[in-house]
DNA sequence: GTTCTCACA
DNA sequence: TGTGAGTA
């Protein structure tokens, strides 16, 4: 999902109104969800909640979790398991992707200092082109 | 008309 | 969690 993506679901957009027809939560429930601190609607001069899509998501989420029998507790330990799980997985990926380019680094120089040496691996250019401004 | 906060005969 | 009061 792209930069401008992620800034369209975040915008602040929906009044609460909008949000219990999306949702089919209760205004109470969704203000008591937010007091509870598992969603953070923006806020407006009026002081009025706007809801963005990821907003919308996450009170599904709740409904959904809540449906299968969690309390808010456990859907806030649902929460942040998930985050938790998330934040691994980018960190296997940055380190995955760290030895990437330690490893084509490596064979870069070889082909530098050692070119035509036989067996050697030609590099693409689409590997090449990694190290290089676009 | 909608939403907000607060309180509960 | 619902609902009504009194506001903004």
């Amino acid at each position: 999902m792209s930069v401008r993506d992620e800034l369209r679901r975040n915008m602040p957009l929906f009044p609460i109104g909008i949000v219990t027809k999306l949702t089919e939560l209760s205004p109470r429930q969704i203000r008591y969800y937010e007091q509870q601190g598992l969603i953070r609607p923006e806020r407006t001069k009026g002081n009025q909640r706007l809801f963005s899509f990821n907003d919308v998501d996450r009170l599904l989420q709740i409904k959904s979790y809540l449906e299968k029998g969690l309390n808010l507790a456990g859907v806030r330990e649902m929460f942040k398991q998930n985050q938790q799980v998330l934040e691994a997985k980018r960190e296997v990926e940055r380190v995955k992707k760290e030895l990437t380019e330690r490893e084509l680094r490596r064979m870069l120089k070889q082909q530098i200092i050692h070119p035509n040496r036989p067996g050697q691996i030609p590099l693409t250019h689409g590997e090449m082109s990694r190290f290089f401004r676009h």
